[in-house]
DNA sequence: TCGGATTACGTGCACCGTAATGATC
DNA sequence: GATCATTACGGTGCACGTAATCCGA
């Protein structure tokens, strides 16, 4: 057999041209070059080389040798990466979204779970995380609407409805509930990482003004320091961290897709591998 | 870089299932697979094996790199065939005809005039060979139908007429010239390596009783003692080694496919390499 | 004179084998 | 006790480096 060290001396000779050059990219000394490639003539058993005085020429033959050379170690290249990838996947569960809010409930169950594995998250629309479950991308998604597919297994995974935040002293504050058509051309705060309300928000409000806000932090000061309209949802107001000044109202969206029913998704395959997450939630 | 030799090692135990039976298949000692395979998990990075108190057994990470594994020691193997191939094709010149007698006095031209080549020759229809003109079998090849294949050259490469040998007493002895389909459920000698003429034969000649010779000795020799009818051509007719012992009156074959004019050709790519070949012929 | 290939010679390490140990059936 | 994996230790082949030589621009 001819092993790979000999392959990767000829292909760096093949790219050179010249045994001194191959030598230098290789940390090796020319004797070194001259014995390995009259090692792999040896052994393949035709010339490889045309020999001039002063110079060292692939023939056809080593032109072709060469090229099953490359072929040869990319492929035993890509074994270490592939098999580290396979064992990665192995031990990582990658989870994706179609919002922050119930993906940041599912980490901590997911992790708890699962001691021993890695637990990534990622938020997209449902469309591409039907994909991902597809193509091995994700283990487990949430999704906004009830997945079709029947090779896919799934349970509902709790609810959230949005709300808009408005000053008390808005043409619109006095309100039991708002369209989202109603807040045309409105200046509004926007969270930007809230998965697919965004794009609810922006194909529902014609014109919208939307005053985005990459950093939660600043985001929560914004709203404090100015009467500015803002969304929430469901799950804000249940939680007593973020108090309600008495300077603004919360009116519910009346959209019916502002209201909105999770779905914890895998491939059937999987269904038994996490059968005791879906018993912990149901 | 992952050493051809670990592959080997790793490839064997996958398929062996036990480090001594791969130890014994390679010809190696137990601790040196111990030690390839340590090595081989520590270069990839990743646990390869489960390793059971009393057994080693590949995981899911080392099925997966002995798959990848077989791949790349195929594709080394191939390295050595390939190229001996591709030598050895540089260095012959493979001549296809149609016939022997055209074939038997080509082959020496071209021995004489590319004298560091092996010449190897082959009688086959003109079907296979114009098809073995463009896949690389032949390089020269003799026809006896004018290619139309735009992307050959040929040059007209002598003639040859078939002729019966009868016994003076036989019905047909006096005649000038003879139909093939008139030798029907005839007893005819023939030698069997004569390529096309057999087919042509088969074709004409209705209800044919063909005492076939392998041997050209043997056949000389049926010839000389049995007065039984037998082909001949004007190439032998030629050939004064052949006497003509009186007993027996040769007659011309009268239809046309009995007249056949040769074509030596090849790819036109290959005119300039056998440029010199053609100009002797011509 | 410099750059490139080859030859000659010495060396170190990596791979191997033998022997011994541990473990399971 | 037989089989199998692993550890320990000692040996050796071979791939490498250094130095020297040859050759051509």
């Amino acid at each position: 057999m001819i092993e790979i060290y000999l392959l990767e001396q000829l292909e760096a000779f093949a790219r050179c041209g010249t045994l001194s050059g191959a030598a230098d990219e290789l940390h090796l000394s020319q004797p070194a070059l001259t014995r390995s490639m009259k090692k792999l003539e040896e052994l393949i058993g035709v010339p490889l080389f045309e020999r001039q005085k002063n110079k060292l020429v692939l023939n056809e033959n080593g032109k072709l040798t060469a090229e099953y050379a490359r072929r040869v170690l990319e492929q035993d290249r890509e074994i270490i990466g592939r098999v580290r990838a396979f064992d990665r996947q192995n031990h990582t569960i990658s989870i994706g979204g179609c919002a922050p809010v119930p993906l940041g409930q599912l980490v901590p169950q997911v992790t708890a779970l699962y001691e021993d594995m890695t637990v990534s998250q990622e938020v997209h629309p449902d469309a591409p995380l039907l994909d991902g479950l597809q193509d091995g991308t994700f283990q487990l998604v949430i999704l906004h609407e009830e997945p079709a597919d029947k090779a896919l297994y799934w349970v509902p995974y709790g609810e959230e409805k949005l709300y808009i935040v408005l000053p008390k002293d808005h043409p619109l504050a006095d309100r039991e509930g708002i369209w989202l058509k109603e807040l045309e051309s409105m200046n509004i705060l926007l969270f930007s990482q809230i998965g697919f309300w965004y794009e609810l928000c922006v194909d529902k409000i014609p014109n919208p003004h939307f005053l985005l806000q990459n950093d939660f932090e600043a985001f929560g000061e914004l709203i404090k320091a100015s009467n500015l309209p803002v969304f929430t949802s469901s799950y804000y107001l249940r939680d007593p961290n973020i108090p309600n000044d008495g300077n603004r109202v919360v009116i519910p969206i009346l959209d019916q897709e502002a209201d909105v029913r999770y779905y914890l998704a895998c491939r059937f395959d999987d269904k038994k591998r996490f059968g005791t997450l879906f018993k912990r939630i149901s």
